[in-house]
RNA sequence: GUGGGUGUAGCUCAGCUGGUAGAGCGCCAGACUGUGGAUCUGGACGUCGCGGGUUCGAAUCCCGUCACCCACCCCA
C-alpha cells in the first residue's frame, strides 16, 4: 500500500498546453515564421531572465507591470533579476549590448516565447503567456509603420482571424504630450465631479486613463474631452497623417480611437492596438506602437522604433471561434501485425516509412486484428497496413483505406511511395 | 489587490427539504476466434477539493481553507 502524497500542479496562473492543441501553436507559430520571412524578418532569442533595472527603465517605474506584476527576485549574490514581462526591452537592449546601430540601416526582428506577470488570471490572461511579436528598429518613416501594420493584418487574416479591429491612435512625443495632458487635466477640473468614482481618482492619478473608462454614463462626457490627436506639434500631426493615408492607400481598415492609451512609458506617436469579440473581457490580441525614445533612455543613441505583441494565447482562443484551423496531426498509417513471425518485417517497415517522414504508428504488444483495427479507427489512420501469415507468405501486404473501406495489395517496398502520393 | 461563481468517475454533469453515489460519453471484455466506425450485453473505476464542526447519520447544513473559472483593475 502506498501513503497518500499530495499531487503537485502547475502554479496558478501558468498551464500546461497538451497535443493536439499544441498542433494548433505550432501552425499559428509556423504562419509567424512564414508571414514574417516574407518581410525579411530576422528571428531574434532573448534570455527570458533580466536585470530588473531594464524593465523599470523601459516600461516605466510606476506602471502597474514594474510596480506589482513582475516576477522579480534576488540573485544568490544579491543582483535583483527579473522574468521578462514584455520582449521590447529586451529586443532594444539586445540591439544596444550588439551595436546593431553600427550596422547603419534598419534593424527588423521579430520574437516568439513567454512573458510573465502576476496578474489575478482570468480568461485570456495567465500569469505565464505567450506573445509573437516584431520590432523594426533605426526608421522614423511613417511608411514603416503602415507596412509593420501591413504585416500584422496579413498574418491574422492567414490563420483565419476575420472579425477584428485595428484602433489606432497617436500619444504624440515627449514635446506636445505635456502640453495635452495640461489642457487635459483642466478640462477633467471641470467635469471630474460628475464622473464615476474611478475616474474621480484616475483624473489625479493618471488622467489618460479616464479616457479608457467603459462607464455608460460618462460617456458623453469622455467624447467632449479635449483629444490628443488635436494636440499634436506638426511633426507628430504630419506623422499621424502619413499613417493614416498609407493605411488608406493599401486598403487596410482602421479606427481613429482618441481612447487609445498604451499603458507603457515608452510609446510615442502610433500607437494601435487589434480587438477581438468572443475574447472575452481580455478582448486585446495585439498591442503595439512606436517608440523612439526607447533607446535613449536604455542608454544608447537616438533610435527611432516601432513594433507590436501578440497575445498568442488570446489569438488561439480567436483562431478556434473562428474555426478555420483545426488541432489535428493527421496519421498516415496504422501497423496492425499478427504472429511473432510479423513483427519484425512489420516493424523494418514502420521504419522505412517514418524515415519517408510518413507519420506511422505500430503497437508493439500483440493483439487481435479486431483489436488492432479498433485502434487505427481510434487514431484516425488514413491508412490501416495489415501483416499476417498470408501476407509474409505471398510478400505483399494488404493495405486499407479506412475512409472507404477499400483494401488492396501492395508489396512492401511498393507501401512508402504509395502512401506519399497520398499526403 | 477586490468581487462573484464552481469544485461529485478519465471527460461533461445529475444528486430535491441530511439516510453514506448516479447518468451520458470514454475505457475494458464478449456477441463477431484475419478486418475498425453501428447495435446489444456485461465489467472496472469515486479519500463526493481539503480540514474541522453540527448530527444517531453529511456529497447534502455551518465554519475555515485551497484550487479553478468569470469579472473589476490592468493589459497581450
Amino acid at each position: 500500500m502506498s501513503n497518500r502524497v499530495e499531487p503537485i500542479c502547475s502554479v496558478k496562473g501558468t498551464r500546461d498546453l497538451l497535443p493536439p492543441d499544441t498542433n494548433l501553436w505550432q501552425r499559428v507559430e509556423a504562419e509567424a515564421h512564414r508571414v514574417f520571412a516574407a518581410y525579411h524578418y530576422g528571428e531574434i532569442r532573448t534570455p527570458i531572465l533580466e536585470e530588473t533595472a531594464l524593465f523599470a527603465r523601459s516600461v516605466g517605474a510606476d506602471t502597474d507591470i514594474v510596480m506589482k506584476e513582475m516576477y522579480t527576485f534576488r540573485d544568490r549574490d544579491e543582483e535583483s533579476l527579473t522574468l521578462r514581462p514584455e520582449a521590447t526591452a529586451s529586443v532594444v537592449r539586445a540591439y544596444l549590448e550588439h551595436s546593431l546601430y553600427n550596422q547603419g540601416g534598419i534593424h527588423k526582428l521579430y520574437y516568439v516565447g513567454p512573458m510573465f506577470r502576476r496578474e489575478r488570471p482570468q480568461k485570456g490572461r495567465y500569469r505565464q503567456f505567450y506573445q509573437i511579436g516584431a520590432e523594426v528598429l533605426g526608421s522614423q518613416s511613417p511608411l514603416v509603420d503602415v507596412e509593420v501594420l501591413e504585416m500584422l493584418v496579413l498574418f491574422l487574416e492567414r490563420v483565419g482571424i476575420r472579425e477584428y479591429q485595428l484602433l489606432l491612435n497617436s500619444v504624440g512625443c515627449p514635446k506636445c504630450r505635456p502640453e495635452y495632458l495640461d489642457v487635459l487635466r483642466q478640462a477633467l477640473e471641470n467635469v471630474k465631479p460628475t464622473m464615476c468614482a474611478d475616474c474621480q481618482r484616475r483624473a489625479e492619478t493618471n488622467p489618460l486613463r479616464v479616457l479608457d473608462c467603459k462607464v455608460e454614463a460618462d460617456q458623453p462626457i469622455i467624447e467632449k474631452l479635449p483629444k490628443i490627436i488635436d494636440h499634436l506639434d506638426p511633426e507628430c500631426r504630419q506623422h499621424f497623417d502619413c499613417v493614416t493615408s498609407g493605411l488608406q492607400a493599401r486598403g487596410l481598415a482602421y479606427q481613429v480611437t482618441p481612447r487609445l492609451v498604451r499603458g507603457l512609458d515608452y510609446y510615442t506617436r502610433t500607437t494601435f492596438e487589434i480587438t477581438s469579440g468572443a475574447l472575452g473581457a481580455q478582448n486585446a490580441v495585439v498591442g503595439g506602437g512606436r517608440y523612439d525614445g526607447l533607446s535613449e533612455m536604455l542608454g544608447g543613441p537616438p533610435t527611432p522604433g516601432i513594433g507590436f505583441s501578440i497575445g498568442q494565447d488570446r489569438l488561439i482562443l480567436a483562431v478556434q471561434a473562428a474555426a478555420v484551423l483545426k488541432s489535428e496531426a493527421p496519421l498516415a498509417a496504422y501497423v496492425v501485425w499478427m504472429g511473432e513471425a510479423a513483427l519484425a518485417p512489420a516493424s523494418r517497415l514502420v521504419r522505412e516509412l517514418r524515415a519517408q517522414g510518413l507519420s506511422v504508428e505500430i503497437d508493439y504488444d500483440p493483439m487481435k486484428i479486431k483489436k488492432a483495427m479498433g485502434v487505427a479507427n481510434k487514431l484516425q489512420a488514413r491508412f490501416a497496413i495489415i501483416i499476417g501469415e498470408g501476407e509474409l507468405a505471398g510478400g505483399r501486404y494488404q493495405v486499407k483505406d479506412m475512409t472507404t473501406g477499400e483494401q488492396q495489395e501492395l508489396s512492401p517496398g511498393a507501401i512508402a511511395s504509395f502512401l506519399k502520393g497520398k499526403f
